[in-house]
DNA sequence: CACTGCCTACCGTCCGGTAGGTAGAATATG
DNA sequence: CATATTCTACCTACCGGACGGTAGGCAGTG
């Protein structure tokens, strides 16, 4: 049985995606949860930090998640790989909190800000970091790094928008579509077609 | 010299930006044009209706970009080329607009939603006829035409999030960077780097 | 003298947040 | 074991302020 805190959280999660931070009030959190609205404030300080909370522990799980993917991997293209699927898989898994954490920054403060966009850097750093790699040993067509890892990580959002878990794919089944699309577009050989034909 | 509705219109579309549209007053964008709250009325009936209007516009000149630019076309790698190019180019020169159109669909009304949605649909199925036939064609490896639709407009939508029309890398090129990445993405051949050895 | 394009003044509503209280469980004390 | 105290987890009632929107007025223009 779940704690008030985790109830509060976990409608919080619901209506924040549903209807954006600032369209959700604290009473219709507290509705949900069967409270009063002040009783809100015995277990969270602000409406904001509500937004915080489940942006933090959402970024940690995420940065947590992809490392044990990556754990024991040193090939470019099997990491790259891994990476896209831990990507797409967490974000399908917990659309409703990934959604919030890439629409919902405006609503905090300053500093706590900061602090998401800290762990997000640090998160797509690691992206970066495989596809300067894959430039470097020719398994990749060399290309802006930065833009590349937005465009990757941006496009591998498109499922949480869409997703839907009783729907007639599978999670992994989407993983590795994306995988598959990502892998092509950033492998190096620019007449792979024509290669493929002579080679057949 | 702008009519005081276009200003309206123009300070709405930064500030819906900058701050998103419920933390957005009509008092805001009043006294960033130099006027009364209510003299905004007389331009417009409702806050919702200034939202409605910018999404409105913006779908309908994307949709039309599109159709100019796949005009007289008919190779698929050329057309799905012109048709990333075109999306690219649109979500940089109209940053603003297209981030709106693509974060505030919550504040309309459910009418006003529902014909913004149509049109997107429309938008989407241009994206999707392409596939489609370049999967019939044999030039696009077979996949789900619906999921890769919603994943190369996303991936394009990436740039209008960071893109600084000053910074280091001209409209073109981040253009050219994602076309080649999607046309790398879809196109057949499932042994390319292999075959480019090989043939090499 | 009507219309355009703005103004001042105001309305009711809802919001995030606070003050202060209370039932009952847990804990400490004699 | 009984009583006193403290703590937990909620409650009712309220506050100041901001919001979207309206009523009605007024100066300048054709």
């Amino acid at each position: 049985m779940p704690s008030m805190k985790e109830t509060i959280t976990a409608v919080a999660i619901d209506l924040f995606q549903r209807k954006g931070y600032f369209a959700t009030s604290i009473s219709e959190i507290a509705s949900q949860c069967g409270i009063q609205k002040a009783s809100i404030y015995y277990h969270y300080p602000s409406k904001e930090n509500i937004l915080f909370h489940i942006q933090e522990v959402t970024m940690a799980d995420l940065t947590a998640y992809l490392r044990e993917n990556l754990a024991g991997l040193t090939a470019i293209e099997e990491r790259m790989g891994a990476a896209v699927r831990s990507h797409v898989r967490f974000h399908l898994n917990r659309q409703k909190e990934t959604f919030i954490a890439n629409s919902e920054l405006r609503g905090l403060t300053p500093e706590h800000y900061q602090e998401i966009v800290r762990q997000r850097d640090e998160y797509e750093q690691i992206f970066q970091h495989i596809i300067r790699e894959g430039c470097e040993e020719g398994v990749f067509a060399a290309a802006d790094v930065k833009i590349l890892s937005y465009a990757i990580l941006t496009l591998c959002n498109a499922g949480a928008i869409w997703f839907k878990p009783r729907g007639r794919m599978s999670v992994d089944a989407i993983a590795g579509i994306y995988e598959r699309f990502v892998l092509r577009g950033l492998r190096a050989g620019e007449l792979a077609t024509v290669a493929v034909v002579q080679a057949g």
